[in-house]
DNA sequence: ATAATATTTTATCAATTGGTCAAATTTTTG
DNA sequence: CAAAAATTTGACCAATTGATAAAATATTAT
């Protein structure tokens, strides 16, 4: 008895309780996906070429994620852990210099270690967000002006050179995430001899310098 | 008679001139799929989507461009000139921190007045560049290590805080492109009522400062 | 004006795409 | 082992997509 239906619209067995099987295959779908929807963008991409990418044939495919929204979706869902837990992690009650420092590591620390999700993310915001606008305006919006005020604390304190706290993020942002979203160019230009991740150990040094300089409070 | 072929094949009439109804119509197309191409990158677009934006029927667009691949390709020859530019203008002769805090200005007034050739730029390059992938190798590359060499020279010569000059190049880029190419994401997680392009004077301002104090040569 | 040429439309195609269905097969359970 | 449930397959489908052909219309040159 086919029990796609059933299946696909709870996401569960009839015991409710997921299989071995269904786990594995899950993944392996998701993993597939990433890869394609990363490279091509969500309309871009064809459930074909994920089936492909994961071994498997649509239709069951199909079965495990009735519909290519979906999984992107569920890639969605996972990545904003991912996305979101770096910035979490400023405290507030840390050294300032120390926690951006940090915080800008750890940001290029997940560029080198999941350049997929990135470009994942990367692509769905160039294209106008739309299956993750209110997770933007809501959930990560917060915990911006949270940080937004935390930071302003510490310049307010002396502690940083003053600027304006959520450009100051954009900037984080966009130059970690870049050795992920612009990885080709990055190579391309860089092009030395043996070029495994090592670029990110410039970017490492390269950046460290650059914001500690430029943000050290001024005596 | 249909010219099509004639004319489609070498992008000239009989005459081997282009008429006012082909430049005006050709503009037309070049603008409508700007739109499309950097909302949804090469794939992710269609034919009958740009012909929509244009206004104009599907084979009557094919009539000006035989392929979807030209008019790509025609978008991404005349984007490139304004890609190139703000980096050739830098001046191995002017003053070295003037002449890198007008690159960041010109960078960010092109993701400012053009953020759709900005995506559409992007769009390449997180698809892995399959189109400009030997630009982006030769002229690029070629012009990218040459002004490297430069902000080496000024390094050298004591008058910026030495750093990885490539990688200066890429934080530039990063930090002013991210403007155009998450516009959804600032304007989310900014937010302000009213709220025209006035963040492009915020991010001047943050900049500046940014690389000014990050780039000012230890006294 | 009229012939030559350029542009636009209508109709159409084959391939691809997201998705369904029922039958066949495999795995799990009693 | 057998029955039940879960998984996989192959054959389909309607809609979309990139592209073509030929007829109809408009423009330009003589």
């Amino acid at each position: 008895m086919p029990l796609s239906k059933t299946h696909s619209k709870n996401g569960r067995t009839n015991k409710g309780r997921e299989s071995r099987i269904q786990r594995e295959k899950r993944e392996l779908i998701l993993g597939a996906a990433l890869e394609v929807f990363a490279a091509h963008g969500f309309r871009g991409s064809t459930i074909d070429q994920i089936a492909d990418a994961a071994g498997m044939s649509k239709p069951n495919l199909l079965y495990y994620f009735a519909r290519k929204e979906d999984i992107h979706q569920s890639l969605i869902e996972r990545l904003m852990d991912t996305w979101l837990d770096p910035l979490k992690a400023i405290d507030a009650n840390g050294d300032p210099m120390a926690e951006i420092c940090a915080y800008i590591k750890r940001k290029l620390e997940i560029s080198r270690d999941f350049p997929k999700e990135s470009r994942l993310f990367a692509n769905e915001i160039l294209q106008g967000a739309p299956r993750i606008i209110s997770m933007i305006e809501g959930e990560l919006k917060t915990l911006v002006d949270e940080k937004a005020n935390v930071i302003q604390g510490w310049m307010d304190a002396g502690k940083l050179n003053p600027c304006d706290p959520h450009h100051l993020l954009f900037s984080i942002w966009a130059t970690t995430q870049h050795y992920a979203d612009f990885d080709v160019q990055v190579r391309a230009v860089l092009a030395r001899d043996a070029q495994g991740d090592t670029h990110f150990e410039g970017a490492a040094t390269f950046l460290e310098n650059l914001f500690c300089k430029g943000l050290a409070p001024r005596n």
